[in-house]
RNA sequence: CGGGGCGUGGUGUAACGGCAGCACGCUUGCUUUGGGAGCAUGUAGUUCGAGUUCAAAUCUCGGCGCCCCGACCA
């Protein structure tokens, strides 16, 4: 991708102090743009990372088992009567059709739409256990909107749903999951902590909340500084310093992020929709299901809270929205212009992606800048000075360190 | 939903009730390319409605919108 081709821009000054910094650098850098409260578009830079974060969870889920579907946004009033949610949820939108008296749900969630689905398709216990997720867009009418996009009113969510013969199958494959979970988010760079929380209105049962600690947080938990066990203050009887049940490290009260919540739903929306199966001995029974849900946009906010610096946003590897941001210096003369071209053709024969600053009209310290502010994990140089030497100059965003290189000893040491 | 704040060119901001100004951006031209370039040139604005007033960006009322704190939070 060549920057003169990107329709987005960079913004130089601060878009509003008083919001997140997440947001004023996802804004200035050109991945998001605010339409309302709570509603973003994704612009280019920040739909890539988006695909990224999506894949590195597509990859992960089918790794457990996980198969992927897409369910419809708009969902019938019906099935929301059915557990009783059309009701009791607040945050739930209701949308009229012109046409009659149908009233519809905008999704901000899909139990009322999966276990109807699965439920055609479960007839024995062979067919279990099933395992399936989506990733989709949720709607939630939240009173208050804030924090930029790490909480909105529409969001990209995925969501996983398994059904399970016994509840020791089901907690079974809740660890799994659990596990997946980590590791999608050390994949995007975060060293999540895993804390008890309620099942809220869902499920007596308990749930398992994944926290990114952040000041931009709004939840209040009390983290092991050593390993992943945390608590949700709202629950937690440990104190600040008190030691870690699982590992002896010191417990630390500190804000975060819930990047990710897991439940464990019993049979509650299994008999809501009459979900029933023969078991083994030719007996009616309904399943157990767990669901799993990762908030994908929040995901990209909460990355850019945790991994940023006065220069701008440092994307982890893995989310990164190009391999290597290329910056072309004194490209108005010919030869320096012609050795960047070749640079950036030769990365991508290299199956580099590559973000590459070919505009003639801007000076070297604006393209620094900018590709600090956008934060693409490395960052190759080309000028005339480096021409004359056969080299390219290499960085990486996170430590600045900075290596004189030849193209291929790079291409060599980055694949 | 309770409380508070704010709404001025594309962006960020300034203006006692009295000529709407600045910076960035953008246009055009020339010069510039190792850390947000220089000169010249042009461009564009008071959220909406009602009211008070000789006169409203400024005061009053209402609408709409956005932000923050709290409450809420699959």
């Amino acid at each position: 991708m060549r920057v003169s081709n990107l329709f987005t821009k960079t913004r130089k000054l601060t878009v509003d102090e008083t919001k997140a910094k997440s947001h004023e650098l996802l804004v200035q850098g050109g991945y998001i743009n605010q339409e309302m409260a709570g509603a973003y578009s994704l612009l280019p830079l920040g739909n890539i990372v988006l695909r990224k974060i999506e894949n590195i969870i597509r990859e992960e889920m089918n790794a457990i088992g996980g198969q992927e579907i897409l369910m419809p946004s708009i969902h019938p009033q019906s099935n929301w009567e059915k557990t009783g949610r059309w009701g009791s949820m607040d945050i739930l939108f209701k949308v009229d059709s012109r046409w009659g008296n149908t009233t519809y749900a905008l999704a901000p969630s899909h139990e009322e739409i999966v276990f109807p689905l699965v439920k055609k398709f479960l007839f024995s216990y062979k067919d279990l256990p099933i395992s399936v997720y989506q990733l989709q867009t949720k709607f939630r009418d939240e009173k208050r909107a804030k924090s930029g996009i790490i909480r909105g009113r529409e969001f990209g969510m995925k969501d996983m749903y398994s059904f399970h013969e016994t509840p020791e199958d089901l907690s079974q494959y809740y660890e799994k999951a659990k596990e997946a979970y980590l590791k999608i988010f050390r994949r995007c760079g975060i060293d999540a902590k895993v804390t008890i929380a309620s099942g809220g209105d869902f499920t007596k049962k308990y749930s398992h909340e994944f926290m990114a600690i952040s000041e931009a947080g709004e939840d209040l938990i009390i983290a092991c500084t050593l390993c992943t066990y945390a608590e949700n203050t709202e629950v937690s009887e440990l104190e600040e310093g008190s030691s870690c049940p699982k590992c002896g490290g010191k417990m630390n009260a500190v804000k975060s992020i819930e990047i990710g919540n897991i439940f464990d739903l019993g049979d509650k929306f299994g008999r809501d929709f009459e979900m029933e199966y023969t078991d083994r001995e030719g007996n009616k029974k309904i399943p157990v299901s767990g669901c799993y849900g990762i908030g994908t946009t929040r995901l990209i906010g909460s990355i850019v809270e945790i991994s940023n610096d006065e220069k701008g946003i440092i994307w982890p590897e893995e989310v990164s929205p190009f391999d290597i941001h290329l910056i072309g210096l004194g490209l108005d003369k010919e030869e320096v212009k012609s050795f960047a071209e070749s640079v950036y053709n030769r990365l991508g024969e290299a199956k580099l992606s590559v973000l590459y600053d070919d505009r003639e009209d801007a000076s070297g310290g604006f393209k620094f800048k900018d590709a600090d502010l956008m934060g693409v994990a490395k960052q190759v140089v080309v000028s005339e000075k480096l021409l004359a030497q056969n080299k390219v100059e290499y960085k990486r965003r996170e430590n600045g360190k900075v290596e004189l290189i030849s193209l291929e000893e790079l291409i060599k040491k980055i694949k």
